[in-house]
RNA sequence: GGGCGCAUAGCUCAGUUGGUUCAGAGCACUUGGUUUACACCCAAGGGGUCGGGGGUUCGAAUCCCUCUGCGCCCACCA
């Protein structure tokens, strides 16, 4: 047949693509067959592909492609999340951009331009995926603002208050104000800075006197309500009592003592502000503090600030610090490094602010997640199994989870106020039911939709995706319909640590809370994907390659390759294009490998050589061992292992030992037994290598036989594993290291391949000769013949006490014969001591189980027989 | 500050219960090669006190202690 000398991959991806998805290949419904299920880590609706999500996609494709070969209904659903953030971000962004302020636009207005963005992105990456070869049930894609995926978190929202879980708190939360919104404890990254502490005096009131405090944050000062010192401080014991001037503002604030103060840090004198700390607010709560707000939302200083008002926080710092110098009142300043903590999405220095919120009770709720991955039937395994630590530290730590957000890109938050007091509200799926609770709840029979104000706040994203495992089914909805039955528990979750406690872990919470069941059985945490000089893959360093282009270069198959061939689960990847390139070279070889078969000349009247059926049987055997050492690398997640044990079967074994075997002489043909072999053997190897390179294996598989569609290789049957012929291959390895030999002579002497030499053997290990065609073939011998005595005047060589004889025509070097020898006799020599030292020591002896003193023997006989070889040779050379 | 993990060839990493295939793989490197599938190729080859030190054992890359150097996660001390 007719095919093209080249590869050309662009054209033959799109090809297959559109193949396998005009016959739906990619299409699940639930049937009789036991399914396999993997839910997509959606990924942000409006980002673009980048190397993270290529690994991470990659694997999923593999594992559901290999799934789909061993006969599983296969399963991936796709998706996209809403990224309530960040996609809010980009939207506010891009109004600036054209002049609009957000403030200015009405909810609905708002949400109006970011549904424009998403249509307008929306699509984007998964089409980038399908370029990949990523095989999902595209019929399947979701949304997490599908209308059904917002109902779904809606009644969740519902049923949890309803539970008593979610309630509504007055607390310290985490504020970014640059996206003016609160954030979870999980969306705070915690940075090592230096910054300078502040040394600063304040007067004792009707005294002279002062006391000094010290601060990060002087700003804060025009918000103090005490001075606070620990009651045990004997330094201070004068103190006590006493009120203290605030400078600047000049209000009168009490000395208080608790032993939260440390009396060893800074001045042992604390500045109580309980606006703007954590701790301050505790200690405030403690002694009855007021609370005085100096900052508004966008982090800029409040009529509080006085003269200041209006300078954003890091402004005010400064300026306030210089008025204190003005004063007298700042001491000194020192450096100090410290922790402090920043918005994960927006980088900005988070600032603890006190307001209204919404809070999951997680106490109860993350007994049966911590349960299920590290109880002792452990339902869930994680992979790599170090992550379980982290999960166990995080799960026994945890703390309310604050799922509101000051956004308007999310699902709003189903209360609705009927009144101005803080408890005046209802929870319901709408707002019918809204009215109907809260004409009960206020008995004024007349309220309608109008006198009802819903809260403004919407759900962190990450309380819409914890679902995900289950809404993408309706799982939530219709908790008892045929899809959600059929597919959860999913098998597989592949995706990144960095959002194991995001969304891993609370998809295990929401699993066990709605479905009483894991979402999936195994989580497989791959690293992050970083360049040559282990830097984190960033748009900011410019260090990401384009994904789109490196597929482009290098063909999916090829950038696939690329990426596992160096990825084991957990361990960061050395991202690095020659791997790529190394993929797109495996691709061709094996082009090139079906190319030669596809030049034979088939003859039907020729009998099969020796040496190619010897060659056949032992590349079964071969494959079987392959096979079977697959089947363990997947079974722990080891793909990168996988992949390489598939690469050297065909690259070694089927391109470098087999097919040169069995390879006719020029313009020979080739006998029909054989060739139906190579090719059914071609086939499996094609079966093994599809779900990595997909495009290659399913363009060649088609190119070797006419199918029909539903034989097409994606739906093929993975090969069974068959009784292995160990024997064989050991027979083999012993005539691969004859060939070796052979070459070497050759090489050493200068002697052509074309140039057929003769050959010698005296057969110490009576090793079978099966292989004498191969090794003839191969190294191009007019015969092989057996002898007992030395050859005169020939190239020598030993595999184990075997020696082999190649005649030279002029004279051979007697001396270097000699040196050659004598060293191999020395080696051996030595080896055979150690061996025998072993072998002496009655410890080792009575210790060591038996077939490690049998392996020793072994050794110590072989190495004799070596000996005696090498000195008989030696001994006919003089 | 608390916890977890890592250190094996130039690079990226395997090495499962201490002994059986214990010092390995791929890439890179060196040398040679226009044999009629493939130079995106073929053949041959060099290269490691298994981070340092100590211990347990007949036997340690593997177990224990310690030191050094990295990485990650968690954390409200100004």
């Amino acid at each position: 047949m007719q095919i093209p000398s080249k590869y050309d991959a662009s054209k033959v991806e799109s090809k297959w693509y559109d193949y396998w998805m005009n016959n739906n290949y990619f299409h699940s419904k639930p049937d009789e067959r036991e399914p396999y299920t993997i839910v997509i880590p959606p990924p942000n609706v409006t980002g673009v592909l980048h190397m993270g999500h290529m690994l991470n996609n990659t694997i999923q494709d593999v594992l559901i492609r290999r799934a789909r070969l061993l006969g599983k209904n296969a399963c991936w659903v796709p998706g996209t999340d809403h990224a309530s953030i960040a996609t809010e971000a980009k939207v506010v962004a891009k109004l600036k951009e054209q002049g609009i302020d957000k403030n200015d636009l009405t909810r609905d207005e708002f949400l109006s331009h970011a549904w424009d963005w998403t249509h307008e992105y929306g699509g984007v990456i998964l089409e980038q995926l399908k370029k990949l070869g990523c095989s999902c049930d595209w019929d399947r894609t979701k949304f997490t603002m599908d209308d059904d995926m917002s109902e779904a978190v809606i009644k969740v929202f519902v049923d949890l208050h309803q539970k008593g879980l979610i309630y509504r708190g007055y607390r310290m939360v985490n504020w970014d104000p640059e996206a003016q919104t609160t954030l979870s404890d999980e969306e705070v990254i915690h940075e090592e800075r230096t910054d300078k502490l502040y040394y600063v005096k304040y007067q004792i009131e009707d005294e002279n006197e002062y006391v000094t405090i010290a601060t990060t944050r002087p700003e804060t000062i025009l918000g103090d309500t005490a001075i606070c010192i620990n009651p045990n401080d004997e330094r201070f014991t004068n103190l006590k009592g006493k009120k203290v001037i605030v400078p600047l503002c000049n209000r009168t604030i009490p000395i208080i003592e608790d032993d939260y103060v440390d009396i060893e840090f800074g001045t042992g004198c604390l500045k109580v502000t309980p606006a703007h700390d954590v701790n301050d607010k505790e200690i405030g709560d403690r002694h009855n503090l007021e609370v005085i707000d100096v900052l508004n939302a966008d982090g800029s200083m409040n009529s509080f600030g006085l003269h200041h008002e209006g300078k954003d926080r890091v402004v005010a710092r400064k300026d306030v610090s210089k008025e204190l110098e003005s004063l007298g009142l700042l001491v000194k300043t020192e450096s100090i490094t410290h922790n402090v903590g920043t918005s994960e999405r927006t980088k900005a220095v988070i600032e603890p602010r006190l307001s209204d919120q919404w809070f999951l009770k997680m106490e109860d709720l993350v007994k049966p997640a911590i349960e299920a991955v590290l109880g002792e039937n452990a339902d869930i395994k994680l992979f790599p199994k170090k992550f379980e630590n982290t999960y166990r530290h995080w799960m026994e730590n945890i703390r309310d989870w604050n799922i509101s957000r000051q956004l308007l890109w999310g699902q709003q938050i189903p209360a609705y106020f009927y009144g101005d007091g803080k408890e005046d509200f209802v929870v319901a799926e709408n707002v019918e039911k809204a009215i109907e609770l809260a004409k009960e709840r206020t008995g004024k029979s007349n309220l309608k939709a109008a006198d009802l104000k819903q809260d403004t706040d919407a759900l962190d994203t990450w309380f819409s995706s914890w679902l995900w495992p289950m809404s993408v089914f309706d799982g939530i909805l219709n908790p008892e319909n045929e899809e959600i039955k059929y597919y959860y528990p999913t098998n597989d979750l592949v995706t990144g640590p960095d959002i194991l406690f995001f969304w891993v872990a609370r998809m295990i919470i929401a699993g066990y809370e709605y479905k009483g069941e894991k979402p999936f059985k195994n989580v497989y945490l791959t690293g992050l994907v970083r360049d040559k000089q282990r830097r984190k893959m960033s748009k900011s360093l410019g260090n990401s390659p384009d994904a789109l282009k490196l597929i482009e270069d290098y063909s999916a198959d090829g950038v696939r390759v690329g990426l596992l061939l160096s990825s084991a689960a957990g361990n960061d990847l050395m991202f690095d294009e020659a791997l790529c390139q190394q993929g797109k070279a495996f691709g061709n070889k094996i082009w090139n490998a079906f190319n030669l078969t596809n030049l034979w000349e088939i003859n039907y009247n020729i009998k099969q050589p020796n040496s190619s059926k010897i060659a056949l049987d032992w590349y079964e055997a071969k494959f079987n061992t392959t096979l079977v050492e697959i089947e363990d690398h997947f079974s722990k997640y080891r793909l990168s292992d996988a992949l390489m044990a598939i690469y050297k079967l065909i690259y070694d074994d089927f391109c470098g030992w087999l097919l040169e075997i069995v390879k006719p002489a020029y313009q020979q043909p080739i006998d029909a037994k054989t060739y139906n072999k190579v090719m059914s053997i071609f086939e499996d190897n094609l079966k093994i290598l599809h779900p990595f390179m997909p495009f290659l294996t399913e363009d060649i598989w088609q190119y070797i036989a006419e199918r029909t569609p539903e034989e097409a290789l994606i739906v093929a049957k993975w090969p069974e594993v068959k009784p292995i012929n160990k024997v064989i291959i050991s027979q083999f390895d012993f005539a691969s290291e004859v060939i070796s030999g052979i070459r070497n002579v050759r090489k050493e002497k200068n002697i052509a391949f074309k140039d057929a030499i003769g050959f010698f053997v005296i057969n110490n290990e009576k090793s079978d000769a099966a292989f004498d065609d191969v090794i003839s073939k191969l190294g191009n011998l007019d015969t092989i013949e057996y002898i007992t005595e030395p050859v005169e005047g020939a190239m020598t060589f030993r595999v184990k006490s075997n020696e082999y004889f190649i005649p030279m025509e002029g004279a051979i070097d007697v001396e270097a014969e000699i040196k050659k020898l004598t060293e191999e006799l020395n080696y051996t020599e030595g080896f055979l001591k150690s061996v025998q030292k072993k072998l002496s020591n009655e410890r080792f002896v009575a210790g060591a189980p038996e077939q490690v003193v049998n392996s020793e023997k072994k050794k110590e006989a072989d190495a004799l027989a070596k000996i005696e070889t090498l000195k008989a040779s030696l001994a006919s050379l003089d």
